[in-house]
DNA sequence: TAGACAAATGCAACAATATTGCAAGTTAAA
DNA sequence: TTTAACTTGCAATATTGTTGCATTTGTCTA
């Protein structure tokens, strides 16, 4: 298990184990590319479905990774950016779905931070999905 | 079946059944809020809930309605503007979660129109969830 | 470094959500 | 009114997510 991945696990206070330390290599190769469970579940053959939604959860309850929100069926996640705690997650960012090969790319650039919502409406998250075709699929 | 529905249906090329008939008639009451499933099942305890799928996806195909992309699980449905087509779905507004009362609200007065994307990147529909306490809830 | 305690894992069972095929019923149009 | 296409309801099955419990593993302390 490498530097960078035991040090991420310690910085979030979650034990370092096989499964885990395989999850966020994952993760970390992905970079801002979204990863849906069934796509884990391919990578990782021999680990148990069980514990793989609970590593999942385990690592989203300590700002690890979160949730990404986009259409399609499947539940995707993605790495947190720093500023995500255990107590709050930030990711005011954008997330890009492309209809073509079905990535999630998460687009840093794009926030949502000034939206002016209605009287009487208080915005803990914001969510931002666009879908559409990525760069890599527009030819 | 009122002349609404009966409209409604015929405009986007719709056989009017009964089944299809209480199921708009449903989505018209909601007005701007979202619908998910298991809310239309309990709805319509009488209905098939297989019928109940397909039926929502012809509404969808027709450009009838639009899938909700929100966080929480449960798929949601709202009406579509009347810029919708069999084509195309338009729905660049913003939809509200709360998490106190779960309900989720369109808000047309916000959209995503204007957002620049990095080169390469075509989009084709903007999906804007705002997560937090509704009006009412708020107290 | 050994032992104790808490946390994580793997398995079984189960619950909820969604899809497909097919026979029977219904709608719309000639 | 008859036909052809569409819609419905049922059965079967697939996919996705959850809970309980015994066993194993990691971490902390003595």
């Amino acid at each position: 298990m490498n530097q960078t991945i035991v040090e991420l696990l310690q910085r979030h206070e979650l034990r370092k184990t096989a499964m885990r330390g395989e999850v966020l290599k994952i993760f970390l190769e992905a970079g801002k590319q979204a990863i849906t469970h069934p796509e884990l579940e391919q990578r990782l053959p021999d680990a148990d479905r069980i514990t793989l939604y609970r590593t999942l959860k385990a690592f989203e309850d300590k700002g690890l990774i979160h949730q990404v929100v986009d259409s399609g069926n499947a539940t995707k996640y993605a790495l947190c950016n720093d500023a995500c705690t255990e107590h709050r997650h930030h990711d005011e960012h954008a997330h890009f779905h492309c209809n073509d090969c079905g990535k999630t790319i998460c687009l840093d650039s794009i926030t949502t931070s000034t939206i002016q919502v209605p009287r009487g409406f208080k915005v803990q998250q914001t969510h931002l999905v666009l879908e559409g075709t990525c760069n890599n699929c527009e030819n």
